[in-house]
DNA sequence: AAATAAATGTAAGGATTCCTAACATTTATT
DNA sequence: AATAAATGTTAGGAATCCTTACATTTATTT
C-alpha cells in the first residue's frame, strides 16, 4: 500500500521525463491533455511526474508506436482499471457502441508483437530497487 | 551493476531533494561545497540529483543530528569507500595524526543511538521498488 | 483528391525555479 | 572574547517550464 503512494510521488520535472521518455514536452503535455496522465504540479505551477506517470508515458509510447491510436490507448487505460473487463457495448455512454470496441479490438489486433524496447518498455520503477 | 548506474542516473531539482531530505537550498549546496556530495548538473547548470545523493544527504542529516560535523562526516565516507578499514594515522597527510581519529572516535562515541527517522533514514532507494 | 481530424512542431511572452556571490546570524570551539 | 563552523538571507541573473496560438505533418473520411 505505501507501495503506491511512493509510486505517485511526484519527483521529476519535465527535463528529466523527457529523457527518460525520449518525448517532447509537447507530446507529453498533449497527452495529459487527453487525460491519458495527470502529473501533479508544483506551487508554481510545473509539473511533477511520478514514477506512474513515467511508466505510463513509457506504455503510451510503446502503443504508439503499434498503431494505436490516443482514444484507444485511453480505453486500454480504462480495461486495466476496471478491473480487465472489457467494456460491453450496453454500458457505453453516447457516441459509440460496438464500433469503438470493435475498433479497439482491431488495432491490439496487428500489433500483438514487440515493443520497439527504446531502453525501458514497462516499469520504470522496477528500475529502481 | 546495472543497479549502480540506475542509482547514478541525475533525476531530481533541487526543489525535490530539499522536500524528500527537508533541508534547505544552503545547506545542501553547503555539503556539496564541502565535498560531501558531488550531485551532476543539467546543461544550464542546475543540479540534478541522483538516488545516490539523497540517500547521502539523509545519512548527513543523520549524522549531523547526531553531533558529527561535516569533517567527520567526511571521515567516515571515506571510510566506507576504502572499505571499512579504519584510516591509520601513519597514512595521514599532514594536519594530523591520532588527533582527528581519535576526534571521530568521540564524536561517534557518544552518537551511537537512534536517528530522528525524519521519515527515512537510510537509503532513499530501498522506498521504491 | 479535397477536406477534416489527429498528432506534433515551433515561437512568443511571462512566471517559476535555481544559480552564484556576498554578507549576516547563530552556534560551537578555542 | 575571538575564531570557526553551519546556516540564513538577499540580490541579480540565467535556466527551465508554463500557456497560448499558429504551422506542419500524417492519417482518415467524404
Amino acid at each position: 500500500m505505501g507501495d503506491q503512494v511512493r509510486r505517485n510521488m511526484p519527483l521529476f520535472p519535465m527535463g528529466i521525463v523527457m529523457q527518460l521518455t525520449e518525448l517532447s514536452a509537447r507530446q507529453i503535455r498533449y497527452y495529459e491533455e487527453n487525460k491519458l496522465i495527470t502529473p501533479a504540479r508544483s506551487e508554481g505551477n510545473r509539473r511533477l511526474f511520478s514514477f506512474n506517470d513515467v511508466d505510463r508515458l513509457l506504455e503510451i509510447k510503446s502503443l504508439l508506436e503499434r498503431g494505436v491510436n490516443l482514444a484507444g490507448i485511453r480505453e486500454v487505460f480504462e480495461m486495466r482499471e476496471r478491473g480487465m473487463q472489457p467494456l460491453h457495448p450496453y454500458y457505453r455512454k453516447e457516441p459509440t457502441e460496438a464500433e469503438l470496441h470493435n475498433h479497439l479490438k482491431k488495432e491490439l489486433y496487428q500489433a500483438g508483437r514487440y515493443g520497439k524496447a527504446s531502453l525501458i518498455q514497462g516499469e520504470l520503477s522496477r528500475f529502481f530497487n
